[in-house]
DNA sequence: TGTTAGCACTCACCACGTTAGAGTGCTAAT
DNA sequence: ATTAGCACTCTAACGTGGTGAGTGCTAACA
């Protein structure tokens, strides 16, 4: 059942009006702000079918219309017009982007800060998934007699460490020799392979001719290597702009502010629903959004050296400016793939941390 | 002008019903929950006299008396008396904290959801402060031919390291070199000392015989080096249970709620005032704290192998259970303290990221 | 002189009724 | 098919009076 081109404009001046000014639009001040020349009688009219049809919602009898999730869903993906950022807001980001390039995490911390500064919402991002990293060596170093380092370091770059303590201590060869043994086996491989594989594997089954010592050393680096692994698949996640929503009216009663802010206080189950995001710029509104029913998320994706993915996002009522926060996260997830993706001979620094 | 042992009784009781009740308390039911042998008109010519002296307020006429940021002051510094924790409580960190004990970030931000979650405030903890941290050695380590690790270790096996794209290709050989020329200068060192004197040294004079391919590696490579020391000083801040204050019915007023959240939006800032508190347990309340003005907080110090200094804190409403939280912080910070002691022979591993 | 009973007074809070205004939905005219 | 007109509905704002908790003062008492 297709809606009349009428009924379209009389939708997308709805949902304009109750964007700006969150309030339920009547049938008068639709037609009187919007010249749709006709009444306001017939508007309602076409109101009401509206509503029949699920696109509009009324809190109480007498009160004017509100969009529903269906009507944004509409909005956004056949209504909906790009929108050219401000000049101010490009000049925002290409500086203040430019400025820490050679940062890794303090970039994508900027990104987010840009989003919610821009959009006066909240906004995340999350280094990229480590997944397809491939381990490039293993290295062993000595602290002291009893005391080594365990690197782990990656094609792309990534390092990530722990410090051991041992009962006794060790020779610098065992040291060494483990460190190689450790590299030809995993060199090449990605992450995920070798956490997978070391579930099945017998640790220390597949190498011959290997004396007690080393043996002993590798008992008690592997543990350590596989939690090591596992750190370094964590993606870190920022948050910016928490009490941005402090100032929207549907955060005006205490429980909703509770009920929002609640959502980010478990990190990690944040975290894992972000990552199962598909790619590009995805928006989900209201009850798409299994928990947080009065919400709409908008991710987007960035690339790293053209391969690895992380994400930057928004979070706020469904009431928002899709228009304007698609067209923003665009541009700067554009700009971010931009900034990491490594051109020759130049210098570059990237922090681990 | 000293209070009376009858006033002190009085006040008592007004704080011990007010942090229980969070309501202003009348002299009718101080004289019937509290045995002073005294009449509800004598109780009340001595609340007056308080109110007068300062230790209590009034919201209006006809309401009860609320303490002041004085009398909380004077319960903190002479009326309070330690409480031994509950059996369920020394439990419940003893299993915690256990279970986590060769983590060290993770243990420390399970020392501060204990500390939330027990308290039901918002609390937070920081991981030590490195300034004095001494370095053990520096290390270069190839990725590939214009790729590189800088990695700096400390003598209580603190590790930072940082990935450098260079524009022209190095050799081991000048690696190796600059690698041991770095050790060798700042070995034993303490990390703020190193960057003092760097502001002032002309960097790379100190070498004699130098050829020009190290030169200019070298030259590329002191500023990553500065950075990475910097980053190597900064103190994680971890925050659990920020949203418990939603609970508390001095934060169920939209603007303090925003107003409470908003402190820890400047996560820097934060970090840096509750590193210049002196050591030990701490308390400010209200008006001491410069921002804050109605909030206390209090926090404690654990230490790390008996020299490095880290804290952990709670914040909350000036009506709190004083006596429950630096009771509880007092555990927790020797249990952490005694977790992070190194007892000789033991297999010890310490994250580093 | 310190303590207490008694009492008038204050003030927040709640329940209630009233009003004003915005907006709908229906009907009849165009 | 569109529109003017009008009755109807419901919320939000305002005012009113009653209630109860609590104070502060005064005078009596030990």
């Amino acid at each position: 059942m297709d809606l009349s081109e009428r009924q379209l404009q009389i939708l997308q001046a709805i949902i304009t009006d109750y964007v700006e000014n969150a309030e339920p639009v009547g049938s008068r001040s639709i037609a009187k702000k919007y010249d749709l020349g006709v009444s306001p009688a017939t508007i309602r009219n076409e109101m009401s079918d509206l509503e029949e049809m699920g696109y509009l919602t009324h809190p109480h009898t007498s009160a004017g219309r509100v969009p529903s999730d269906k009507a944004y869903r509409l909005y956004v993906n056949n209504l909906m017009k790009k929108k050219n950022l401000s000049a101010k807001d490009k000049r925002l980001i290409n500086e203040r982007l430019q400025a820490s390039r050679d940062e890794f995490d303090q970039t994508i911390r900027h990104a987010a800060e840009l989003l919610s500064e821009i959009t006066h919402l909240t906004s995340f991002a999350l280094t990229p998934a480590t997944n397809d990293e491939t381990i490039a060596f293993i290295r062993l170093l000595p602290v002291d007699e009893r005391t080594l380092i365990l690197m782990i370091v990656g094609e792309s770059g990534n390092v990530t460490n722990t410090t051991l303590r041992l009962k006794v201590p060790y020779t610098q060869e065992t040291l060494d020799l483990l460190s190689k043994n450790m590299t030809v086996n995993y060199k090449g491989r990605t992450l995920d392979d070798v956490l997978k594989s070391h579930i099945i594997e017998d640790v220390g089954s597949d190498i011959e001719a290997m004396n007690a010592a080393l043996t002993a050393l590798k008992g008690t680096v592997m543990p350590s290597f596989i939690r090591t692994l596992e750190d370094m698949l964590n993606v870190n996640l920022y948050m910016e702009g928490m009490t941005n929503i402090f100032n929207l009216p549907e955060y005006s009663s205490i429980d909703r502010a509770r009920d929002f802010m609640q959502l980010f206080a478990q990190k990690d189950w944040f975290t894992q629903k972000m990552l199962q995001r598909a790619d590009g710029v995805v928006v989900t509104i209201g009850e798409e959004n299994a928990k947080m029913k009065d919400c709409t998320l908008i991710t987007a994706t960035y690339h790293v050296d053209g391969k690895l993915v992380g994400k930057i996002g928004v979070i706020g009522p469904t009431r928002m400016k899709y228009d304007e926060v698609t067209s923003l996260m665009e541009y700067l997830t554009n700009n971010l793939s931009e900034s990491f993706r490594l051109t020759e001979g130049e210098d570059y620094t990237e922090r681990n941390d």
